[in-house]
DNA sequence: TAACGTTATGTAATAATATAACATTTAGAA
DNA sequence: TTCTAAATGTTATATTATTACATAACGTTA
């Protein structure tokens, strides 16, 4: 979408950029480390563009690691609705796009009669490989 | 379940104690500051609790508010599956308990064959009061 | 273009959350 | 009693995130 990442201010296509190539979820201090050499000297700078492109859905933050991945789904623009997979030993994480989850997770209502437009959940295993050891 | 609370140690049922009574998510350092005048004086000393706490299920931690809840499903002893409606106005946070949802979600595989044992599932939204203001 | 409001940036300081390292004590089991 | 695992105490430090304030860039429209 390259359409998008126009719109995006310097520091945050910089960023944007950084977490995209990275094959791991990254922390906000990791990804300051590796922005200094192109004049983001500041943890604010990082925080700024991290908050911006969480909003817009080019990111997402796993809560439960305190870092940062692009979002793999493309549909999910402004992505109020997100389910990752994350590995406990080797610690990938994955984007889970289902759109049977997506649906039953929405129409979800509790007991309260309270609804949800916005939820998170994260799915805690062992990715195949590790499986295998 | 008072058998359950026996088990646990001097700091641990302190801490327990302390977040059962609470109303809302309670924070580490909020913790702290309330356990002092029981003579636990450390961070370390409130998070090596909590972590037992969490791991015996007797509490949980709400990931995206960096903060913990007394457990408010009875069955919910080891508590790898949770799932909690956050009123994103007042903060308030509710353990859900939907054994349909429970099973769902327990019985979810992804298209890459991982299945998963454990997972953590917030929603957001306005609770009935905030809803009417 | 000029004036305006909004968004983004720069910078320093500090707050809030969490862990490392090491010594000692306590509680149970053998 | 002896041994071991769990829990505690203490200091220091690492990691994550925000406040406060000043300046610059951008986009709109008069
Ligand atoms: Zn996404
Ligand atoms: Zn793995
Ligand atoms: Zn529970
Ligand atoms: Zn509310």
């Amino acid at each position: 979408m390259v359409e998008k990442q126009l719109n995006l201010s310097k520091n945050q296509r910089i960023i944007f950029d950084l977490i995209d190539k990275s094959p791991e979820p990254m922390k906000a201090y990791s990804i300051l480390f590796n922005v200094q050499k192109k004049g983001i000297k500041a943890p604010l700078q990082v925080y700024r563009a991290l908050d911006k492109l969480v909003e817009i859905g080019k990111i997402h933050k796993i809560e439960s690691r305190n870092a940062f991945i692009a979002c793999q789904n493309s549909s999910c623009q402004i992505s109020k609705t997100t389910a990752f997979s994350i590995c406990e030993s080797c610690e990938k994480v994955t984007e889970i796009k289902d759109n049977k989850l997506a649906k039953y997770l929405t129409n979800f209502s509790d007991n309260t009669g309270m609804n949800y437009k916005k939820y998170n959940l994260e799915f805690f295993g062992l990715c195949k490989k590790c499986k295998r050891k």
